[in-house]
RNA sequence: GCGGGCGUGAUGGAAUGGUAGACAUAUCAGACUUAAAAUCUGAAGGGCAUGUGCCCGUGUGGGUUCGAGUCCCACCGCCCGCACCA
């Protein structure tokens, strides 16, 4: 072969590894293991450069650990639950399971050409009754340890679809498929205790060294903890006081009014006998609970007619007002506004002309003052603070834990620990996900399947043309007979939220054919994960998820203590982006174009000048997507591998250029020429040439190096200098062939398919 | 509002506090060719001198240091995460 053909070459080497299982991992070796994991894909059909990159960092990491005598476990499989399969099966007919599977096969035959040193052996669906069967015995295990349990909850319910909507899935309030108003519904729901655990996930947190601070933090901030105190707020009319949650006890005496939220008891015992209330109740409710709606949502509020002492200058009474802002699952429902120094307070007092307070008084200024102006800058010290604690400055945290001790001295509150870490809400009204194994017994109530019953299989006959639940209007799946006292019973139907399925697969993948979750043996050998890749956007809920799970999966008996922290090291990866080219239409909307359809900055066909817009994330609607298999088709996959790798640093975004893998598939050929070229070259008694080695061995360390720093561009960077080098080498036959064979094998993590064929030559 | 990150040629980006701009893209020139492609050789931060040299340069302004892209302070700009959380 004179000239470089990826596609021989990488048929070639792909089928010798098959061949040889090459990549099959076994759990008895002597020597050391390394689990390298990406994160696991959904089965949407199409694999994206987003996958090539994520894929191929992965592979680089399992192939110089394998060469560099590791026992490398590098695992790959589908998080087949969801959303999309229903939805497609809604909107062009077919079943989920088919449709998903026939994506899996899909997506397969396009990522086993990229040549990655996956285990294919131990490739699993999270959708296998095999899998989910596993993940509901383990359900069952922590219901018995007491880390799941049911409860009321309000949801988005959407009426027309008869299912509960995740908060993304709500658009202006309406549903994003029935397109009408969504209500608040109280419904009964599972719940894992993850709350349990917030202190622990908190802390831990300090021993994930080899994680991106960035993630740290925003799990920190996500677990939310903080100090406050509940402080009893005595009513004048002699009922139980109304206790109110505050992390500022020091803004006290600029307290103007108490406001609860609609869903607080006395809110509720209060609607019965008065209709506004209960109208402006019902409204609240209606209200959608997502981000966007929250922050337009105009701030209302209802005077209750209640009112309360201030704790400390028990002179001062305080209007009690209903909130719509104030949230029921947060602190105690009820909190004090203190308008001269909250921004939201400030907009509620002015709207409702409640008094705006100052809370600290000014220097030389013996009076209680109004204006907000002079309202001192946090750091400001205050002189009133004698009335606390005798500190001199209440808005440190310092000062803040002294005024909470004050109070607690003086029995006016107790001090109160916080989490904004809410329990984990896992019950879906959807078909496509996996069953929660419990059945309801009018004689025993809420009775968890025994495990022999396992799994609880979904049925396949199921149809979609009507809303809601098919498992809910299936003839015959719900009855069934309670494991308890065998008498007739209805099965649970909600299926479990598909993060579910992803916060335990990596402890699968030790063991995917165990017939318990985990094999002890496998998952103590294989545990924990060496290398975790993935997207920033699973920074907070799949991690803290899994760091959650892995706790719950040691407590019934399924990882091994060491375990508890399941991903020693986490790197997240930027996205492959590329340009949109667009034009406007008559009306000066935009219309995207193909990246085929363009050639110097016009459009091939018309010669229309296209607009630009650089580094934009690749989609489908502003068609600026590439296919990966196209590229690999057209250049091979180790260009695509090459070069999904080089230019930017891994953490960061990439920019596809149809140039830059022109380049990179052109660089490839040149090695491939070199490499002939040297292997043709006339033996001779020529010596070494000590230049080439030094360079050669500086090489050796500079791309090590890289490679295990995530310094790929660099690391490849430095393989161009080389190469570079070597072409222009004079040195003798021998040096050169020992430097070629040394850059074909430095190059292998990158480029297995060519550095391979160099060698073997 | 709270928290975090980043600012280096035309572009992506290199650079344990020690020759800034490695490597690549785009560009230009040359060789080969009837021509093109491919390939090979070379130029290239800005400015002045163009002859070997000089001056200025890592968002802006200060500081620490023998020495700062790198460390510290302030400011400007961009990006990201969280947010009626009391």
């Amino acid at each position: 072969m004179s000239r470089y053909s990826a596609a021989e070459i990488e048929q070639k080497w792909q089928t010798a590894w098959d061949e040889t299982g090459l990549f099959r991992a076994r759990h008895a070796d002597d020597r050391p293991k390394y689990y390298v994991l990406e994160m696991f894909p959904y089965p949407s059909g199409r694999i994206h450069m987003g996958h090539v990159r994520n894929y191929t960092m992965g592979d680089v990491i399992a192939r110089h650990k394998l060469a560099t005598g590791h026992n490398v476990l590098h695992p790959m499989g589908w998080d087949a639950f969801g959303m999309p399969a229903e939805n497609a099966a809604m909107a062009i007919g077919g079943h989920p399971k088919d449709w998903t599977y026939s994506n899996i096969d899909d997506m397969r035959a396009q990522m086993k050409p990229l040549g990655l040193s996956i285990d294919w052996a131990r490739e699993f669906a999270t959708c296998d009754p095999e899998y989910y069967g596993q993940q509901q015995s383990l359900f069952l295990d922590m219901l018995e340890a007491g880390l799941v349990y049911r409860k009321n909850a309000v949801v988005n319910w959407d009426p027309v679809d008869m299912t509960v909507l995740a908060n993304e899935q709500v658009i202006d309030g309406k549903g994003w498929r029935s397109g009408v108003d969504v209500e608040r519904r109280e419904l009964n729901q599972w719940f894992f205790k993850i709350s349990d655990f917030s202190e622990e996930l908190l802390s831990a947190l300090d021993t994930l060294e080899n994680w991106p601070p960035k993630v740290r933090l925003m799990q920190e901030n996500w677990i939310g903890k903080s100090r406050g105190i509940e402080i009893p707020f005595r009513r004048t009319d002699g009922a139980d006081p109304i206790l109110c949650y505050s992390t500022r006890p020091d803004t006290m005496r600029g307290a103007t009014f108490i406001a609860i939220s609609p869903d607080h008891p006395v809110s509720r015992s209060l609607a019965d006998a008065n209709a506004e209330l209960a109208a402006f109740i019902a409204d609240a409710r209606k209200m959608d609970t997502t981000e966007a709606a929250m922050e337009k949502a105009e701030k209302k509020g209802i005077d209750t007619g209640i009112r309360v002492r201030n704790p400390v200058w028990p002179d001062q009474t305080l209007p009690v007002w209903v909130g719509n802002f104030v949230l029921m699952d947060y602190g105690t429902g009820a909190v004090f506004g203190c308008p001269a120094h909250d921004q939201r307070d400030l907009d509620f007092a002015r709207k409702y002309g409640l008094e705006v307070r100052n809370a600290f008084y000014l220097p030389g200024d013996p009076t209680d003052v109004t204006d907000v102006a002079l309202v001192p800058a946090k750091t400001e010290p205050v002189s009133y603070v004698d009335h606390f604690a005798g500190i001199d400055e209440v808005t440190s945290q310092q000062g803040i834990d002294a005024t909470i001790d004050w109070f607690e001295a003086k029995s006016l509150g107790t001090a109160q620990v916080r989490y904004r870490l809410r329990d984990w809400g896992l019950s879906r009204q959807r078909y496509w996900g996996c069953p929660i194994p419990v059945v309801h017994c009018e004689t025993c109530g809420v009775v968890p399947e025994a495990k022999k019953n396992l799994p609880v299989r979904l049925p396949d006959d199921v149809s979609f043309e009507q809303p809601g639940n098919p498992l809910d209007r299936h003839p015959t799946w719900r009855f069934t007979t309670c494991p308890a006292c065998g008498g007739p019973a209805l099965r649970e139907t909600d299926t479990m939220d598909t993060f579910v399925d992803s916060s335990w697969y990596f402890a699968r993948f030790t063991a995917p054919d165990a017939a318990t979750p985990t094999d002890p043996d496998a998952a103590a050998y294989w545990m924990n994960v060496d290398q975790y890749i993935g997207g920033v956007e699973h920074a907070i809920l799949h991690l803290l998820y899994a760091r959650f799970f892995a706790r719950a999966m040691h407590i019934t008996g399924h990882l091994p203590a060491e375990a508890i922290e399941p991903f020693d090291a986490l790197f997240t990866q930027g996205m492959v982006t590329h340009e949109i080219y667009q034009t406007r239409d008559a009306n000066g909307r935009p219309v995207y174009h193909v990246p085929e359809d363009v050639e110097n900055g016009a459009l091939k066909a018309t010669g229309e000048r296209v607009e630009i817009i650089p580094s934009a994330k690749m989609s489908k609607s502003k068609k600026n997507v590439v296919d990966p298999q196209n590229i690999v088709s057209q250049f091979g996959a180790d260009t695509a591998r090459w070069f999904v790798l080089s230019d930017s640093p891994p953490e960061r975004d990439v920019e596809w250029t149809a140039a830059g893998a022109e380049a990179t598939h052109k660089h490839l050929s040149r090695v491939y020429r070199i490499a002939a070229e040297i292997r043709a070259a006339e033996e001779g008694p020529q010596g070494t040439d000590e230049a080439l080695l030094r360079e050669m061995h500086r090489t050796i360390h500079d791309v090590t190096l890289g490679l295990e720093s995530f310094g790929f561009n660099a690391a490849i960077a430095r393989l161009y200098a080389f190469t570079n080098t070597l072409a222009k080498s004079t040195a003798g036959a021998a040096a050169r062939r020992e430097a070629m064979k040394t850059l074909a094998q430095l190059m292998a993590p990158m480029t297995p398919h060519l550095s391979e064929e160099i060698w073997q030559q």
